[in-house]
DNA sequence: TCTGGGGTCCTAGGACCC
DNA sequence: TCTGGGGTCCTAGGACCC
């Protein structure tokens, strides 16, 4: 049976998040931080209207968003997290077949259909999704994945359609010439650049360009693209996402740090957060890598940066075991005299736990450490992250990053409930 | 003063092997 | 002294995504 594909995405997800809170923010100008306070990461149409842009350095922005009062809030990823687990419940209850693509986004595929039936069906989980959790969605239909967030593009930036558009096979060249060819998914800036050479810039001349030359300036993966515009599919729907291959943690300072002791504990920090993804994935690591680095940005100072890959004795996930390993990578990186802006961690080689390969030397896993890491995945997963962690991780963390404007975790901690009257 | 964090996939080129 | 061809694996870097 023939297939169509829809993408749901979340308006403004971060901001909506916010919203949900605090009303009084709605049709007001909003803005989320990233992390440190350093971008704006997500924005309301008033504050878009505005003319801030997506990634804008705070600092740069910072009078211009006092001056038009717009909110401002640091990024608050426990409830954002916690939203989207919502919404996406809600969509498995009303589709059979999802993939949850990103914290706000999910492709759904079902049968084909009239125009006028998918519409409805976008219609009706539109609604619901707003109904029970309160966040508004936009839904987009295609014969492929890449159509679908076309698709999806057309239904957000046309109001008059009402959060769904159902991209139709006799309209699918008018609608993609009217769409720049950096806009397409899986289109960066690199590629953009490159077709624009050969002087493609639509959609639509990304769809009838000639295989041979896709192939050769964009890679396969440009190639897929021009055929999904096609509307043939070569991406597939992944109901059940693939187990990761490495789990990445880093912050970046809340002021430049030169003590090698604070780096450790930083470090030693992020390898705690790592080590905890990693359990309650329940994967191992065989080879983790450490790196550091210096700003990027202002040319007043050296820049460094450089990183180490070490290898385990044997697949491992406690956490103090990893923070020993990552120390001593630390230390043959480490060179004085720097301004040092970020340090973090990789775990890499990640296999299911259970099945370990047991090191020659080492008769069995040990047990202890085994029951250690699990008693304090409980007690942080019911009374908050770092109510118990490793000593290495320091006590005073004046290292840290800022984090001035969060709200507060209204549905993740007993402490930061909402409250009502 | 102040510029995020966490991922995946693809390719070219080197090392190594037979 | 000169001279081949085919294959795998690993890594670094580029590009893209949200």
């Amino acid at each position: 049976m023939r297939k169509i594909y829809a993408l749901l995405d979340c308006n403004n997800f971060y901001v909506s998040c916010e919203r949900l809170f605090a009303p009084g923010l709605n049709g007001k100008p909003v803005v989320v931080l990233s992390n440190n306070d350093g971008c704006v990461i997500a924005r309301s149409n008033e504050a878009k209207a505005l003319g801030i842009g997506m990634g804008e350095p705070f600092f740069k922005c910072r009078r211009q968003l006092a001056a038009d009062k717009v909110r401002v809030f640091s990024s608050n990823y426990p409830l954002y997290a916690d939203i989207s687990h919502r919404v996406m419940t809600v969509l498995a209850r009303l589709e059979p077949e999802v993939e949850i693509y990103s914290i706000d986004e999910a492709f759904i595929r079902l049968p084909a259909a009239d125009p006028a039936v998918l519409r409805e069906t976008g219609r009706r989980i539109r609604a619901t999704i707003g109904r029970e959790i309160g966040i508004p969605v936009s839904i987009g239909f295609g014969a492929t994945k890449t159509l679908a967030k076309v698709a999806n593009r057309l239904a957000k930036r046309q109001p008059e359609h009402g959060g769904v558009f159902v991209l139709a096979d006799r309209e699918i060249d008018t609608m993609l010439a009217s769409v720049p060819v950096a806009e397409i998914w899986g289109i960066g800036r690199r590629s953009a650049a490159k077709l624009a050479l050969g002087g493609i810039t639509t959609a639509l001349a990304l769809k009838n360009a000639e295989d041979r030359r896709l192939r050769r300036q964009l890679t396969v993966t440009g190639l897929r693209t021009a055929m999904e515009l096609r509307g043939i599919p070569c991406l597939p729907l992944e109901q059940c996402p693939p187990p990761s291959q490495s789990i990445t943690t880093s912050r970046s300072f809340g002021r430049p740090v030169y003590e090698p002791a604070e780096l450790k504990e930083a470090l030693a920090t992020y390898v705690g957060i790592a080590a905890e993804k990693l359990r309650a994935q329940r994967l191992t690591t065989g080879s983790l890598q450490v790196f550091l680095a210096t700003s990027r940005f202002g040319a007043q100072q050296r820049q460094y940066a450089n990183s180490t890959v070490v290898t385990l004795p044997s697949p491992c996930a406690s956490t103090t075991e990893l923070i020993r390993h990552a120390a001593k990578a630390l230390q043959h990186i480490f060179r004085v005299g720097h301004a040092y802006q970020k340090v973090g961690v990789i775990l890499l080689e990640l296999t299911p736990a259970g099945r370990l390969q047991p090191n020659l030397f080492q008769a069995q896993p040990d047990q202890r450490q085994e029951a250690l890491m699990a008693a304090m995945d409980t007690i942080n997963h019911k009374w908050g992250r770092e109510t118990l962690h490793s000593a290495a991780t320091g006590l005073l963390r004046d290292w840290k990053n800022r984090q001035n404007r969060k709200s507060p975790a209204y549905t993740t901690s007993w402490h930061e409930l909402p409250l009502v009257g």
